[in-house]
DNA sequence: TTCATTTCTTGTCATTTGGTAAGAGCAAAG
DNA sequence: CTTTGCTCTTACCAAATGACAAGAAATGAA
């Protein structure tokens, strides 16, 4: 197994030099994740800064009737880990679930605060990590509030359209904030058009 | 005006020494905002980390039918800026306005990468600022798929009631993901409990 | 393969929420 | 004080979504 996927990833941000990234990189772990297997379970600390480089990640919680939530998906080339368990030091409330085979590198807390402590690129690109995830999350709030459930489904099927060939159904309409009934209703309604 | 406040609340975080504290703070410039005018409009840049000591600030945006949608309610004791437009230097999609007569201390994106890089402490504390809110936008997603109006309007009133001290109904109501139609049925149907 | 389990769809009905409009209450401006 | 405009409430009806249950389809295990 070779860096060169998270040298890319690294370097791809324009906010690490391709040296840079090299350093970085070779203090990553690679780790596998076999389909239904965890990467995060929750009670745990979220204690891995997961590059994904192949696979499908699923991130879900529960709520206070024990339903499954989902709260996000992850394809390749992506970070994943539970923000505020993973800088807060406290358990987490969510699990993320490998839906697939999945490989990566990782690397600690304690790694992470080292990079960011030597290395201001890496700052920023940690930080521009946050960002996009924060600003991502509020694009996806502020279109619970204004669309309806039909335009959400049709907008993620426009802009994570890989979503739905890892997915289930019923975990998408949780990720969308509805039912699978409705779902199911919304997807027959939109294949008429 | 004393930077005693804002000090409070840099080394109040656990993060930030007494003495560092003060440094940090001693960068900051005071601001006047009056009710009715805008920390930042649409379409500039958001450009100023604000430490708000007094006052009240309600962040809005408007849909593709021109609705505004609150986004976020700010009281004292808080940072307010725009995340996405701060960090990337993009256009902000979002107004924030002062809806009452407001204090506090700025510093620009400029300065914040110069203390960012001089002191690992305040560092530490601009992340967590980023993850505390990270993370209540987490929440809040979760609460909008997973409760009713009714119980989002209970658990708005028991974890920040200064809202409604403040805030109109018709904003409150759009910060819940409901029409003030909807919010005032509700209220009618609590206040019968 | 066969059996068991899970997922997805569909139907029925109830509930929630929205759209619209009218009127009451309140506050700011003249 | 009166007028004007904005906010909030209320009523009515429509639309969207949920709850539940049954059956079909797909999946996984033995």
């Amino acid at each position: 197994m070779s860096h060169q996927k998270l040298i890319q990833f690294l370097n791809g941000s324009n906010l690490v030099s391709l040296a840079t990234a090299e350093t970085i990189a070779n203090t990553f772990n690679p780790k596998e994740i076999s389909r239904n297997n965890f990467l995060l379970k929750e009670g745990k600390f979220s204690n891995e800064y997961f590059f994904l480089e192949n696979g499908f990640m699923r991130a879900f919680a529960y709520d206070t009737d024990g339903n499954d939530v989902t709260t996000n998906f992850y394809s390749g080339n992506q970070v994943v880990f539970e923000v505020s368990s993973f800088f807060n030091r406290t358990i987490s409330k969510e699990n993320i679930l490998a839906t697939d085979d999945c490989t990566g590198w990782f690397i600690t807390y304690d790694q992470l605060n080292n990079l960011f402590h030597a290395l201001p690129e890496f700052r920023e690109f940690g930080r521009a990590v946050l960002v996009k995830g924060f600003a991502s999350l509020k694009t996806r709030m502020l279109s619970m509030i204004t669309e309806t459930a039909e335009q959400r489904y049709d907008a993620l099927l426009k802009t994570n359209p890989e979503i739905f060939q890892h997915a289930a159904l019923k975990h998408i309409a949780s990720y969308l904030g509805i039912t699978d009934t409705s779902l199911s209703r919304i997807r027959k309604e939109y294949s008429k058009k």
